[in-house]
DNA sequence: GCCGTTTTCGGCCCGACTGTTTTCAGTCG
């Protein structure tokens, strides 16, 4: 078992147990494990099997351990299933909306007899819903809005977690009889910030059979929804649908770039290859025979000039090969005729992440221990940009800790060899857009981060104002997570990005590209309209503990799904250059 | 439910905001 199957039956006992109106710290004790095991990359079912001691590992004791242990010997959690036998597992999903709590979802079910988001919808559309005490008009439509968004992203996973469920069952086809290699098509290949399913592709000459028998024959599938002899479908155990089809070298090429699209990149480049007298399809590049008969077109009639790679593809269209990211048809194709692809950026191009939090707010490590994890990827600086005030919550900074901090990383600046920390903070942007700190606390520090975190339904004319008045403040370099958006949670705020961008050239602030895979926050399309207005572009992961500095890579598929390139992204300058930077605004 | 002692029970982050109230519960971060 996964361990991120693990941590979502782990997540389930604990949202029903908040339903159930359990002990709040018991709770909490759940949610700390969760959080603290979400960040162990050893699998836990290897620790489980090796008798390791579970409870070696913080926040996680004598039960918690157990039901670990119970989950990866059997595959289930009876105190989960005693659980639910008294309250519907689906009052859950009611929890997801915005809105609606644990104590509200608990109301629901017994009050109005509603347990599901279905019966909530009509609960609310028939009026029961605003009779009931502490609903109103307005609460039934932000529950509407929400069922409406959730419906609209539902069944899709974020990117990270396909990344992780898709590991164990791509091991397990390499060791498939027969088969030569294994790939992953589709979105995800494309690096999509959510994905609906996984395609793969197995490549094999011999029998296909004993493959198909292999994929379906997988520990972690649920049930097999199709099973063909070329190509199969699954749902694993995640609610992760996964296809596979099985193809001969002859085709693979084709087939890989068939299947990872997109749907539209595909069409423009067939409709390249129509005018050039080329069939192109998953079995290959074919050029057509005019004498031949319509329906005699077999799948391979015609002679094959392509197909065992997706570069004899693009060739055969006169193309270069074009990354899978930006394969979407917004231009790839028009400018790899001309010649005029961009290189996209690297991971390796990055040189500091300037937006990591530490144990000063609602980090969980020390600066001294992101910083060295930071060294650890070979970065040059790092900035600590630990909340303000107003986020009590996060036990945000007053001026007063905000020096007392500047006198930690002094210190550790002093004993660093050939790092930096840049003194930093992630201010709120208020209400009215004045900022959380006093303009003399900003001035003395290296970098100002500001965002919103508060009262996100405001006016789209009210939120730009608000973002356009922090902008103003000489003291700001760069705009966090400029639209708020949490993938598949909450939509962005309303805000006029275009004008933002806009107001960020004029006033030589950046944008960042927030890293983590719950926001990727620009999106690839507004990433994309900052470098070409010219605002640099910061790929941040908002670190909260040493393993999110990883999610760094999602940033960066991000930013080449944008046609991001080194020079777009400020991060990719070295510490002088960074430094120069941030010093040329208050000049 | 976990942790750390005060060694076996008490503490565990809490302020802002909303929508509904008329004094506050629930949600969010």
């Amino acid at each position: 078992m996964e361990n991120l199957e693990i941590t979502t039956t782990l997540r389930e006992l604990a949202d029903l147990l908040e339903i159930q109106g359990a002990n709040p710290f018991r709770i909490r004790a759940y949610r700390q494990a969760i959080q603290t095991l979400a960040g162990i990359g050893r699998p836990l079912a290897d620790m489980v099997a090796s008798g390791e001691d579970l409870t070696a590992i913080p926040t996680v004791g004598k039960d918690i351990a157990a039901a670990i242990t119970e989950l990866v010997e059997t595959g289930r959690l009876q105190r989960l299933e005693d659980l639910s036998a008294d309250i519907p597992r689906t009052l859950v999903a009611l929890t997801r909306l915005e809105g609606v709590g644990p104590k509200k979802a608990r109301r629901l079910w017994q009050e109005l007899d509603v347990s599901t988001v279905e019966a909530l919808e009509s609960a609310a559309r028939d009026g029961r819903l605003a009779a009931l005490e502490g609903f109103g008009a307005r609460s039934v439509e932000k529950i509407l809005r929400s069922i409406e968004l959730q419906r609209t992203s539902i069944g899709r996973f974020l990117l990270s977690e396909a990344d992780t469920l898709i590991r164990p069952l791509i091991e397990h086809m390499r060791k498939a009889p027969g088969v030569e290699r294994v790939d992953v098509a589709g979105s995800l290949r494309r690096r999509r910030e959510t994905v609906g399913d996984v395609d793969l592709l197995a490549l094999c000459e011999s029998d296909w059979i004993p493959v198909m028998a292999h994929f379906t024959g997988f520990s972690g599938v649920d049930r097999v929804t199709l099973s063909g002899e070329t190509r199969g479908a699954v749902v694993l155990r995640s609610g992760l649908p996964v296809d596979l089809r099985i193809l001969p070298a002859r085709s693979y090429g084709a087939a890989l770039h068939y299947f990872t699209g997109s749907k539209e990149h595909n069409v423009a480049i067939r409709t390249l290859g129509v005018r050039q007298g080329l069939r192109i399809s998953e079995y290959g590049v074919f050029r057509v025979d005019p004498d031949t008969d319509e329906d005699e077109h077999g799948v391979e009639s015609g002679e094959r000039i392509g197909g065992r790679t997706e570069e004899e593809v693009f060739e055969a269209v006169g193309l270069p090969w074009i990354p899978p990211v930006i394969r979407q048809n917004r231009g790839e194709v028009e400018a790899a005729r001309e010649g005029r692809l961009p290189t996209l950026i690297e991971l390796e191009d990055i040189r500091g992440d300037v937006h990591v939090h530490s144990t000063w707010s609602d980090g969980r490590r020390s600066i001294e221990e992101m910083a060295r994890a930071c060294m650890q990827k070979g970065y040059e600086y790092m900035a600590v940009t630990d909340h303000s005030q107003i986020m009590a919550m996060a036990n945000g900074l007053t001026p007063e800790r905000v020096r007392a901090q500047a006198r930690e990383i002094d210190d550790l600046n002093g004993r660093l060899d050939g790092f930096r920390i840049l003194k930093a903070l992630e201010v709120d942007i208020l209400r009215d857009g004045t900022l959380d700190m006093p303009d003399d606390v900003l001035e003395g520090l290296d970098l100002v981060i500001v965002s919103v975190h508060s009262l996100m339904d405001m006016s789209k004319k009210e939120m730009t104002e608000r973002i356009l008045k922090a902008l103003l403040n000489p003291n700001v370099h760069i705009l966090a997570h400029p639209t708020g958006r949490k993938l598949n949670r909450r939509p962005p705020y309303a805000v006029d990005v275009e004008v933002v961008l806009q107001a960020a050239r004029e006033l030589g602030v950046a944008v960042e590209l927030n890293a983590s895979p719950r926001r990727l926050d620009l999106s690839d399309v507004h990433v994309r309209r900052a470098a070409e207005l010219g605002v640099p572009v910061v790929i941040n992961t908002d670190a909260h503990a040493p393993q999110h500095l990883d999610n760094m890579g999602y940033g960066v598929d991000q930013a080449r799904r944008g046609w991001l390139q080194r020079a777009d992204v400020l991060n990719t300058r070295s510490l002088d250059e960074m430094t120069r930077w941030t010093s040329r605004r208050a000049a």
